[in-house]
DNA sequence: ATGGTAGACGATCTA
């Protein structure tokens, strides 16, 4: 099973990217961050891939959705216990797994209410986690969690020193996170030099490779233990009008 | 202390 997350910096802008996307890599599960649309405006035509699909959609920010090609039950949006007027959050179960499309906020500055709103909602997911720990299902968190876990994550770790993404209370709020129990994908199925899965828009980020690792694949021991492989498509974020994030993706033995 | 770019949206806000 190939399973997919992708923030799209909106999916009407990216539909052409998408759609090749869809087409190419045909993934079992493919989970969205920041779609800025509402249900009613979702492209339409992503579904003709042969998908279902479950979505909270919202006006201009946020948006996440999961598309599956098996059938999508005991859909959640939002995060259970956590008041939130932003659509960030969207879990289901579909083809024996349970899956999670997560857009944690951005942070803006450090301090600001954004940050303390960041590190609320990363509370929140950690609590949740916890109970989604007892299911003792197979569980993939696939998401923008806004946060490089180390400075090896980092191309230029000097210059996020204490920034927002790199900052010592979000990197003790994903230690949290995965201490419970979660694998991150990635770094597991890595040797040698993280690959990056972010680059800024802005300064030819994209170019230099001055890139972040901020987008990350939680897996329970379930699902580690069916770890293939994962891969970054960073191709993708070398098209024309491309997202400034690249899909990160796994593959497991079921 | 601001800039650099992108997207939604229609002046700024978020990232």
């Amino acid at each position: 099973m190939k399973v997919i997350t992708w923030n799209v910096n909106s999916v009407r802008a990216r539909l052409p990217h998408v759609e090749l996307f869809l087409k190419e890599q045909q993934p079992d599960v493919l989970l969205l961050q920041e779609l800025k649309c509402e249900e009613h405006a979702f492209p339409a035509s992503l579904l003709d891939f042969g998908y279902n699909c479950a979505l909270f959609g919202q006006k201009t920010y946020n948006g996440v959705a999961i598309l599956s090609k098996h059938p999508i039950e005991d859909i959640q949006n939002g995060i259970p216990n956590f008041e939130d007027t932003a659509a960030r959050y969207v879990e289901a179960f579909t083809g024996g797994v349970r899956v999670a499309s997560v857009y944690v906020p951005n942070g803006q500055e450090i301090d600001s209410k954004a940050y303390h709103y960041k590190l609320d909602f990363l509370n929140a997911l950690y609590s949740h986690c916890k109970t989604l720990l007892g299911f003792d299902e197979r569980l993939v968190i696939g998401g923008d969690f806004n946060i490089a876990p180390s400075d090896e994550d980092v191309c230029n770790p000097a210059a996020w020193q204490g920034q927002v993404l790199c900052s010592q209370l979000e990197r003790d709020a994903w230690r949290k996170i995965t201490y419970l129990g979660l694998a991150d994908a990635v770094k597991d199925s890595t040797t040698g030099a993280m690959p990056y899965t972010w680059w800024d828009y802005r300064k030819g980020a994209f170019a230099k490779d001055d890139g972040l690792r901020i987008d990350h694949l939680l897996l329970s021991p379930n699902a580690a233990d069916a770890l293939k492989t994962t891969k970054v498509h960073k191709n993708m974020r070398g098209l024309e009008r491309a997202s400034d994030h690249a899909p990160v993706e796994c593959v497991l033995t079921i």
